[in-house]
DNA sequence: TGGTAAAATGTAAATAATAAACATAAAAAA
DNA sequence: TTTTTTATGTTTATTATTTACATTTTACCA
C-alpha cells in the first residue's frame, strides 16, 4: 500500500518522470485507476506534479525553471547530446573528474554512467544529476553563488581548487575564437575558476558545439595549447578542425 | 501571433495557472486547438507546466511543491509551514543568516522575504530557492555531497565556517530529547557542520516541530543552552515548551 | 506587384486520458 | 465475530489530446 506510493515517488525522482504507460508496466498487477489514484495521492501531497499522462518530479520543473532563467538549454540538443555521448567515453571509472557548468556539461553529466566516479563541480544542477546515480561521490566547489547560472565562484572556490587533484576536467565555453583559439565566458570571476581548474587538471577536455565558434564574449580563460582533446559535434566547421588538429590537439 | 504568447504566458503568471476553459473564453475568435498549440509551445521553452486541461506557472509549482528529500514523502507540512512563517518575522534584512539543511528550513526559506539578506548555506534545496529571489546574495558552503539529503559536510566545509561571520544561524534537528535537552541528527558529519555554525553565530534560532519530540537519532549536536530562540507549532507539548521556557530560552 | 513558399490557424475525426459511479475485497476497529 | 473503513477493481461517461488535412495569413522575392 504505502510500499508502492514509495517505489512511485523513488523512480520519479530519479528518473525525473513517469508515464503511465511505464507505471502499468512497472505494476502489472495492480489495475490501473488504482496506480492513477497513486499519482494523485502523491501530487496531493506535493511529491509529484501531475501532468497529463503521468508524472514529473519536482527537480524537473526546477530545472524547466532553471533552463527559463539562463538562455534556453534547449538549443543545439541534438548536437550536445552527440557531444556528451562521445565525451563520457573518455572518462574512466575511479578517475577524479571535474566537470565544468554549462549546458553541455549538463548533458555530460547525465550520459556519466553509474560507476565510481569522484566527481567535483561548480555547478549546482550538475551536482544533483551527479548525486542521484548510485555509486560516484561528488563534491561541490563552495563559494558565491551566480544568478542564472547556478554555479559557485570567487575565492573560497580558488581556494579549495588549489587543494584538490584533478585528474580530468570537462571544460565548456560560451564562445571560441578561431584566429587567436582562444575559449572564452561571460563574467570574470567565471574565468577565474575555469583557469585554476585547467591549471590543476592532468588532463583538460574541451566540450564545443558548433554554435560557439565564432562567438565571442568579453573574458577568455584559455587558449587552445591549455586543452588536449576536444569533442565537437558533427556539423563543427573542418578547417576550423584541422586547424586546431594542426596544434596537436586530438579532435573527436 | 507573439503577443498572444506573451498575453497567455502573462496571465498564466499572474494567476499562476489557468484552465483551457478560460482560455478559450479570453481567446473567443481563436481555435481551441491553436491555443492548445499556444500552451505546448510555452511548455516547450520552459515557460510553463503543461498539465491536464491547462497549464500552471512554474513558480506556482515551485511555492507549493515541497522540497525534494528523495527518501521520504513530506509530513506535517502545516505545522512547518506554520513554523517558518513565525521565523522569517525573526531575520532583519541586510543581516547574515545561515539556513541548516532540513525540510522545515526549507519552508523557511521560501517564506524569506525577496530582501537583501547575506544567505549562507549547506543545502542545495535551499541555495536554489533563495537564488531565484531577486535581491538576496547566496553563499554556498562547498565540500562533499551527501546522498539523499543534499547537503555539503566535511573539512572543506568546516573549514570555510572558520573564515565566515554568522548573525543568525536558523538551525534545525531530527530529533530533540527533552530529558537531557538534546538536539540530534544522524550522521557525525551532519553534526560536525552543526556545531561549527552555532559556534560562530550570534543569534542560534532553532525550528522543531513537533513530530521531532522524543524522536531519537544518534549525534547529538547541540543542547538547550545553545540556542536563543525556539521556533515550535501549535502541536508542540505545553510541559515541554513551559521546561525549554524554564531554561531561559524565548520560545515562539 | 503577383506569385509562391512558409507559417499560422481552423476543422473534424480518432485516440487517449480522466473522472464518476458503483462493486468488491482487504484491513482495522469494535 | 461483526461492523466499519479503507483500498482496490470494473465499467461507463466525460473530457482532453492527437492526428491529419484544409484553409488562411504572412513573408519574401523575382
Amino acid at each position: 500500500m504505502k510500499d508502492r506510493l514509495l517505489l512511485i515517488k523513488e523512480f520519479i525522482d530519479k528518473n525525473g518522470k513517469i508515464s503511465f504507460h511505464e507505471l502499468e508496466c512497472a505494476f502489472p498487477n495492480v489495475s490501473s485507476m488504482t496506480l492513477r489514484r497513486d499519482l494523485n495521492k502523491l501530487e496531493e501531497e506535493n511529491a509529484v506534479i501531475r501532468i497529463s499522462g503521468g508524472a514529473l518530479s519536482v527537480n524537473t520543473v526546477l530545472r524547466a525553471k532553471e533552463a527559463d532563467f539562463s538562455e534556453r538549454i534547449n538549443y543545439n540538443t541534438a548536437e550536445k547530446l552527440e557531444i556528451a555521448d562521445k565525451a563520457v567515453k573518455l572518462v574512466e571509472p575511479k578517475s577524479c573528474v571535474f566537470i565544468d557548468g554549462g549546458s553541455t556539461t549538463t548533458y555530460f553529466a547525465r550520459a556519466l554512467p553509474d560507476d565510481n566516479f569522484y566527481v567535483l563541480t561548480n555547478a549546482l544542477v550538475i551536482a544533483e544529476t551527479i548525486l542521484r546515480k548510485e555509486k560516484p561521490t561528488v563534491a561541490l566547489l563552495g563559494g558565491d553563488l551566480k544568478k542564472n547560472s547556478f554555479i559557485t565562484v570567487g575565492k573560497t572556490c580558488i581556494d579549495f581548487i588549489r587543494e584538490i587533484n584533478i585528474q580530468t576536467a570537462v571544460m565548456t565555453a560560451t564562445g571560441y575564437i578561431k584566429d587567436t583559439g582562444a575559449f572564452t565566458c561571460g563574467s570574470q570571476s567565471e574565468a577565474e575558476v575555469k583557469r585554476s581548474i585547467i591549471q590543476k587538471a592532468d588532463l583538460v577536455i574541451m566540450l564545443l558545439d558548433s554554435s560557439k565558434v565564432n562567438k565571442k564574449t568579453p573574458y577568455t580563460f584559455a587558449k587552445l595549447d591549455d586543452v588536449n582533446i576536444m569533442v565537437v559535434d558533427k556539423n563543427f566547421p573542418k578547417e576550423t578542425k584541422n586547424q586546431i588538429e594542426d596544434m596537436g590537439i586530438r579532435v573527436i
